[in-house]
DNA sequence: CATAATGTGCACGTTACTGTGCAAGTTTGT
DNA sequence: ACAAACTTGCACAGTAACGTGCACATTATG
């Protein structure tokens, strides 16, 4: 990955193009690593360390883009949502997770450490206000849990959202089973039962999964099979196998009258 | 925090002591912050960076020794867990876990990160299998849920039983608060519905909270209030509250029959 | 109280990064 | 084909940590 040694000269794009490929780059690699060096994330972009600076000022410049952008992308996707019930809400605010797998990840992962926080985490605020909101509906409407108190389940739920993100990106999950599994754990945080959460992802349209966007493929973990075969939630069975282990589904499509 | 200039003096004590003193501060930063300087832990344990040197030939002996002992230490806790109900196992499983919130911490922490974690997940492998086992046993009992593959979700319980430690650490959660809701969320990630995780939690007595234990009182978050009065889990409500709002509980213990 | 065991300060050498300056190449676009 | 825009390499300065050596202070302990 991190290559470090001239070697045949990299093709050269466009000036916007290598802004841009160092962006994805940054996203790339801090997903895995928050002090991803300047030099491994010019080499991922393909370019020479020197160059970066011709784009950025300063590592930290890159990274304070890489995060408003990924903030106010988050924000842009979740505000948006909305939904008369509740859980319906919940699971597709982690749907919407899901598509912006990476994003999310990185900038999950700045809200809690680095000297990003406060930036991040303001700009962030919006959308967590709106989930909170969204629990405490929930929650009056008796549909999630009432044991804990809402704004301490609404944290738990986006983080339990981020945990299946990363699982999944170390797991190499097809897109619908991660959009399947994010959507069931959260319900599950809120308090549902498996068999409730799994009805509610099963009969909602709303929560199809939809094979993929129109614009650019959101690299990273999204790069695994991608199962669009059929638009069906129904019996969808996808999932990557630990090695060695038969290709057995990491997520199954159960509902009531089969369990 | 970080202490870096000369001041008075600091007393003296007794060489092993400073050891131990040393591993401790190291756990302690090494918690918040992965990356603590050996300069800043030293100071944390009251010596000068030079003075480490007399305990561990290198900063990275000092890590792995914390690394080892908390391994051995969660291995210890967890192995002997034991219970024929698979959900109670599992609650037991959190609030041990819970017991060990540091250890817990920083050995799941160096279990993602850096170059220890094969050393750690090695360690911690007979600990981890135990869970899936529980998982397939409570699965095949009809107790848990059947929409995620058994290994998947035995790695989801983890990450959200480490989830609420870290909630509980940055949010201050009382030890009867964060005792009780890492079982919550154990049980609610393996499918109960929040009901039934509650009667699990509430009714079995193994579950209930248990002050402290004989030894050290395991420093760091638990020396949040204790909240010891009253043996009976029923009707604890203890909980940090966000700053400004008003002293509501965290945690609630509900029953059926409140709902 | 003597003395070995420890801890302190400070100076150094080392490594891994970041950020700059500058003199060539390369590529894009006109 | 030419110029402007970009990129490359390399040298350098700066910074933050780590790891060590040494002389000197401090303390536990017999």
């Amino acid at each position: 990955m991190t290559t470090d040694l001239p070697r045949a000269r990299a093709p050269r794009r466009d000036a916007a193009e290598n802004r841009a490929a160092l962006l994805e780059a940054a996203v790339r690699l801090l997903n895995d690593d928050v002090d991803a060096s300047l030099e491994s994330i010019a080499a991922e972009a393909g370019l020479s360390r020197r160059a970066v600076y011709g784009h950025f000022a300063t590592r930290d410049d890159l990274v304070r883009e890489v995060l408003t952008r990924g903030a106010a992308r988050m924000a842009a996707s979740i505000l948006p949502i909305s939904h008369q019930d509740a859980r319906i809400e919940i699971a597709l605010y982690g749907a919407t997770l899901w598509r912006e797998v990476q994003h999310a990840r990185v900038t999950a992962e700045f809200a809690l450490r680095g000297p990003h926080i406060d930036m991040v985490s303001h700009s962030l605020e919006p959308a967590r206000a709106k989930l909170r909101d969204t629990v405490r509906r929930g929650v009056k409407a008796g549909q999630l849990r009432r044991d804990i108190r809402p704004d301490v389940l609404a944290r738990l739920i986006e983080r339990s959202a981020i945990d299946v993100l990363t699982e999944a990106t170390h797991d190499g999950l097809s897109a619908r089973a991660g959009h399947r599994l994010v959507m069931l754990t959260a319900l599950s945080m809120a308090g549902l039962g498996w068999l409730d959460a799994d009805d509610v992802v099963s009969h909602a349209p709303e929560l199809a999964f939809q094979p993929a966007r129109g614009g650019v493929p959101a690299s990273g973990a999204a790069d695994a099979p991608d199962d669009s075969t059929g638009r069906t939630t129904r019996g969808a069975t996808i999932g990557s196998t630990p090695p060695g282990a038969p290709a057995e589904d990491a997520v199954r499509d159960i509902t009531r009258e089969n369990a």
